[in-house]
DNA sequence: TCTGGGGTCCTAGGACCC
DNA sequence: TCTGGGGTCCTAGGACCC
């Protein structure tokens, strides 16, 4: 049975949602309107685009650039900090919205949405009428733009929602492919990124249409499962399913760029305290234990380095998981000036399939009662609050995802 | 000159077992 | 002393996405 897929896509969702919000205080300008970026800190060396106008795309600045070359190709530009608890916000309200379409919706990303609308179609109306009803209460009722793709997979609905921006609404269904997908050059196929297209440009493949009609054995022979994906992709094949089960994470990490470069492994090991103490705060958060803790570390040439170690007992312990990092970090660290320091747990399960160990002993249960204690606080008075290393400045990146 | 932070998935090699 | 093949698990690294 032939499928009604939508994917719904915010224009520039940082910046367009930075500049609803500064609207509703009353701003004077709208920055979608200027030469204007959203970034992170320089001074912190986290200076890079994290969303730009389209005033300011027509300056050739990228997403994820560095803010220094931004700057010299439009000297004007008008930067401003990012603010993740506004973007949940209105990426709810966009999310809430949805929902009166279909209960089969996906949330890809923070500003991104698959809908599948195959059995909620009114009697009269079509998918692209659909499209266009939501395109418009979306900018009405929300302040914001957004472009829809309309296609029978997840795959070309993702392809024609990244059409032509801002405000529009784009069909790719079967038929369409030849004349709107295959003229397309090849890096503009979803997964085909900054290392695959040198290679496939030297096959001769230049656009998504050389790919469709390369042939399929060879591809996979070169380039294994991503081979016969990329292929697939460019015959515009997808047979995923919109997947509305909200999905318990596979692994949980916090990374951070140290604002100078450290050498000292005490200082390593207090911002390895304050990201671990994230970590396991988002692991007891959503209720699983981890057996695997990988530190990852980025030396100041970039270089990047990663130990992992697995653990007898799956545990949600800061202090367990604390020291295993820290011994890991061990193996990991010459002495050798360090960019960035990152914990990730791994292997999660959820207590419910832990056998109850003999190693769950009263020491143990105290150690749980002290997490449980500090996690509530920072429920209540703010994470900031309690951390244990009170001077790191945390990111409110954290746990976006939900 | 500058290059974030959160993820998922895949691969290759080695250890270990039968 | 020299030798197989299949399977699983773990690890490090890398590609890609937003």
């Amino acid at each position: 049975m032939e499928r009604k897929i939508l994917h719904v896509d915010v224009n520039n969702a940082f910046l367009s949602w930075t500049a609803v919000e500064m609207l509703k205080q009353s701003a004077e300008i709208d920055i979608r309107t200027i030469p204007a970026i959203i970034g992170g800190d320089e001074e912190k060396r986290k200076g890079i685009v994290l969303a730009k106008s389209m005033p300011a795309k027509n300056y050739g600045i990228k997403t994820a650039e560095p803010i220094y070359f931004a700057k010299q190709k439009c000297p004007n530009l008008q930067i401003y900090q990012s603010n993740f608890k506004v973007y949940r916000q209105y990426s709810n309200a966009l999310y809430n919205l949805l929902c009166e379409y279909t209960n089969k919706i996906e949330r890809f990303s923070i500003d991104e949405c698959f809908l599948d609308i195959t059995n909620f179609i009114p009697k009269g109306k079509t998918q692209l009428d659909i499209a266009y009803e939501i395109h418009n209460r979306v900018k009405q009722e929300l302040g914001f733009t957004v472009n829809i793709g309309v296609a029978q997979n997840k795959l070309l609905a993702k392809m024609a929602s990244d059409f032509e921006k801002p405000d529009k609404v784009h069909t790719l269904y079967e038929n369409e492919i030849p004349s709107k997908m295959w003229p397309l050059p090849v890096s503009d196929l979803f997964m085909v990124g900054r290392k695959s297209l040198p290679k496939l440009e030297k096959l001769g493949i230049k656009t998504i249409g050389d790919l469709a009609s390369s042939d399929k054995q060879s591809m996979i022979k070169l380039f294994g499962k991503f081979g016969e994906t990329i292929w697939n992709y460019a015959n515009g094949i997808d047979l995923s399913e919109v997947n509305s089960e909200p999905e318990q994470p596979k692994c949980i990490g916090n990374s951070a760029t140290l604002p100078k470069d450290l050498n000292n492994l005490e200082k390593i090991e207090e911002v390895l305290l304050a990201l671990t103490e994230q970590t396991t705060y988002r692991l007891r958060k959503h209720n699983l234990l981890t057996s695997t803790v990988g530190v990852q570390i980025r030396t100041k040439d970039f270089k990047n380095y990663s130990h992992q170690k697995t653990l007898q007992t799956p545990t949600n312990s800061t202090k367990i998981i604390y020291e295993t990092a820290k011994n890991v970090l061990k193996e990991l660290f010459k002495g050798e000036f360090i960019r960035l320091i990152g914990i990730k747990v791994d292997k999660l399960t959820s207590p419910e399939a832990q056998q109850i160990s003999i190693f769950d002993t009263p020491k143990n249960e105290k150690q749980q009662k002290i997490d449980k204690t500090l996690d509530s606080l920072k429920e209540k008075y703010g994470y900031n609050v309690v951390t244990r290393a009170g001077q790191m400045q945390i990111d409110d990146m954290m746990d976006f995802k939900e």
